[in-house]
DNA sequence: ACCCTATTGATTTTT
DNA sequence: TCAATAGGGT
């Protein structure tokens, strides 16, 4: 076995970096903690926090004072709940969650805040119409014109809204008579929209500061809530991003809240720095600078990777400039990989951190880099799928770029691809698609998606006998008071639902569920379906009002054929679909998307890498093609030349044996760029 | 054949 | 939001 001697010598200067930390914890010096992937960043955290408890348990019970620890996702905190196990002196939470415990008694103050925020955004949305070319038309308009239209287009919103995902003609006809006296607005649709939205942005937000004002109900607090994607500033509603301007506004503006929060948190812990908002490292910086001014002492510590930096909100290496004074720790081990891939993670990244394996055993490991095309993909994977022998307890793990890439090799496309094409999730809300279809947090699915998990979960539940009955039920209670002839009849009925595609077995529940007078087996069924009324056509229904809500009377044959998609697809996509977002899939081959093994590691990756990535279509080519001149490029290019890196660094580093990358676009004018970083090219396929 | 404008369709991730 | 394409006008 590699990778499991440790000699005396380097478990010493591990211990020292810890070390290092445990001074500055005790000096309340805040620090910043960086290390590279796989270093075990998690690992010197977690210690952290425990050495914080040992020395400084008592007089933090006594105060009723608490340690915070932020990470970066729900998956994260989950792990660091589980591996420090069992304590309520640390907090650990998202950073949103914590944000949002911190201040939300503080009603009134946020109520302050948010009326602020409601003018801004009143006066930058009139900005916007004052001055964008998108505007013109209307901008032209006589004021009493201007009125006029505002006061039809109000009217009409409902009209609107069902329109707006029509093609240009359809929605001219729709509204070409309502407005004769204003049919040049029409001439361009898109700026038609934009236009008539914000006026209705402009309305809403008036109408809110109205009610606020008559102090109406509902209107005297502000809400988060971690579902929503976007703000709805009008209900009083905010999301991820403005909580945290709020949360920066609110502990700027009152010094009474610094101050108990420096009290009552003396240690914050911040995981993953590097994805963290500004924000928070802005209100991070005021509490600590507060804490010295009224001579109190607080100690933040940030642990994370400037370059694994992947997504465009995170703080960065910018984190300096905005909280000073932090004393930086760096370690250098690796913990996690064989020095042939640390030897090519170390060329990626080409900074200051050259990670060297903490193991002596640390050899027997390979990196290759391949050229081929997109016709190779599943021969490659295969390849190795049999060339390294893995198997379904330790299989291969691939990395392609989209999530519809993902659901295409994993086997469940026609599922990814009919919710694409639903009026919810296309267009404007496509991004919304990828949470609530394939997040692996449940709790964000969208309803639908939610509805055909639980019909999945029922379906694989029974078909598998090893299933505790107890998992079926809406509550233990129910189950414990049934006897075992009443258990045995529910379990046959269950069985009775057959059917191979996802029409065919809710057709088969739901005559089931006329015919039975059994409440047990209705009762479960009710809640798998979360509606009282089962049938074919209510399930159907109640999907169309879904994925279409504000249907045209001429959309309703897409609608229908849409929904028919969908229950026309096997029962077994469904299975792969459940699996994946488990993520307890029964296969050889697993596949990623790159931003989402932030964290992980598996022993064999094998990565496909491509020019493009999103809308941009020179990527990682650009990468490739400008290693030698960096210092040559404008600002803005330099910015995405440190994305592209942290992106491919990121990846690059998760495996811990072995590594194959797939190059499936042309290579020729930058292979001298890969070959300083992954040696020798290889070929694979007939294209060489 | 060319220019300009309008329309359409495509995208990573997390809270 | 933005780039590619379709379409209309000259």
């Amino acid at each position: 076995m590699s990778l499991s001697k440790i000699s005396p010598s380097n478990r010493k200067a591990e211990f020292g970096s810890l070390e290092n930390i445990y001074d500055c914890i005790d000096t309340r010096e805040s620090i910043l903690f960086n290390s590279g992937a796989g270093a075990g960043k998690t690992y010197a955290l977690i210690e952290s926090l425990k050495y914080v408890i040992r020395n400084y348990d008592k007089p933090l019970k006594k105060h009723n004072r608490n340690i915070i620890c932020i990470t970066y996702t729900n998956v994260a905190t989950n792990e660091v709940k589980e591996r420090l196990g069992n304590t309520d002196l640390v907090l650990i939470s998202t950073i949103h969650e914590r944000i949002w415990t911190l201040i939300k008694d503080y009603r009134r103050e946020l109520v302050q805040i948010h009326k602020e925020k409601l003018i801004e955004e009143i006066s930058s949305l009139e900005r916007i119409v004052g001055n964008g070319k998108e505007y013109e038309l209307y901008r032209k308009l006589e004021d009493k014109e201007k009125q006029h239209f505002t006061e039809i287009m109000i009217e009409n919103r409902e009209l609107f809204y069902q329109n707006i995902n029509v093609k240009a003609a359809d929605f001219r006809l729709a509204f070409q008579k309502l407005l004769n006296d204003f049919s040049n607005l029409l001439s361009n649709i898109s700026n038609f929209r934009k236009t008539v939205s914000a006026i209705y942005k402009i309305d809403n937000y008036n109408k809110c500061l109205e009610n606020i004002k008559l102090k109406k109900p509902k209107y005297n607090k502000v809400e988060y809530n971690s579902i929503y994607n976007s703000d709805q500033l009008h209900r009083m509603r905010i999301s991820h991003d403005t909580l945290l301007d709020y949360g920066l506004k609110i502990i700027d503006k009152y010094d009474l809240l610094k101050q108990i929060i420096i009290d009552k948190y003396p240690f914050i812990f911040i995981d993953e720095y590097q994805d963290t908002n500004e924000k928070v490292v802005l209100i991070m910086n005021k509490l600590d600078k507060y804490s010295k001014k009224i001579g109190r002492n607080i100690f933040i510590g940030y642990f994370g990777d400037s370059a694994q930096n992947i997504y465009d909100e995170g703080v960065g290496n910018k984190i300096l400039e905005i909280h000073s004074d932090l004393k930086e720790i760096n370690k250098e081990f690796n913990r996690r990989s064989t020095k042939e891939v640390i030897e090519v993670i170390n060329k990626i990244r080409n900074d200051n951190i050259v990670q060297v394996s903490i193991y002596d055993d640390c050899d027997g490991g390979s990196v290759k880099f391949y050229k081929g095309s997109s016709e190779n993909v599943r021969d490659f994977i295969d390849k190795y799928v049999l060339e390294w022998q893995v198997s379904l307890k330790n299989p291969l793990h691939c990395l392609v770029l989209t999530n519809k890439i993902v659901a295409e090799y994993s086997g469940f496309i026609n599922i990814y691809d009919v919710f694409a094409s639903t009026d919810i999730y296309k267009g404007f809300n496509y991004s919304q698609l990828n949470t609530e279809l394939l997040s692996k947090d449940l709790s964000k699915l969208g309803e639908v998606p939610r509805l055909l998990f639980n019909i999945v979960k029922l379906y694989n539940d029974v078909s598998k006998d090893t299933t505790p009955v107890i998992q079926l039920s809406p509550n233990e209670y129910f189950l414990n008071e049934m006897n075992f002839l009443e258990l045995k009849k529910l379990i046959r009925l269950l069985k009775e639902c057959k059917g191979s595609t996802l029409g065919e077995y809710i057709k088969s529940i739901a005559t089931v569920y006329n015919k039975t007078n059994d409440n047990n087996f209705k009762k479960i069924i009710e809640w798998t379906f979360g509606i009282e009324n089962i049938s074919p056509e209510s399930i159907r229904n109640f999907i169309i009002e879904k994925l279409f809500p504000n249907l045209l009377e001429d959309d309703i044959e897409h609608a229908n054929t849409t929904s028919q998609k969908l229950l026309d697809i096997k029962i077994d996509e469904f299975e792969l679909w459940y699996k994946f977002i488990l993520d307890k899939e029964e296969k050889k081959e697993i596949y990623h998307t790159y931003h989402g093994t932030k964290g992980r590691e598996f022993e064999n990756v094998v990565i496909i890498l491509e020019n493009a990535f999103g809308r941009n279509k020179n990527y990682f080519n650009f990468f490739f093609d400008n290693l030698n001149n960096f210092d040559t490029l404008e600002l803005k290019d330099k910015q995405t030349f440190e994305k592209i890196k942290n992106l491919l660094y990121v990846s690059c580093s998760r495996a811990i044996k072995n590594l194959r990358i797939l190059y499936i676009d042309d290579i020729s004018n930058f292979e001298s760029g890969i070959k300083g970083i992954f040696g020798e090219i290889y070929s694979f396929g007939n294209n060489s």
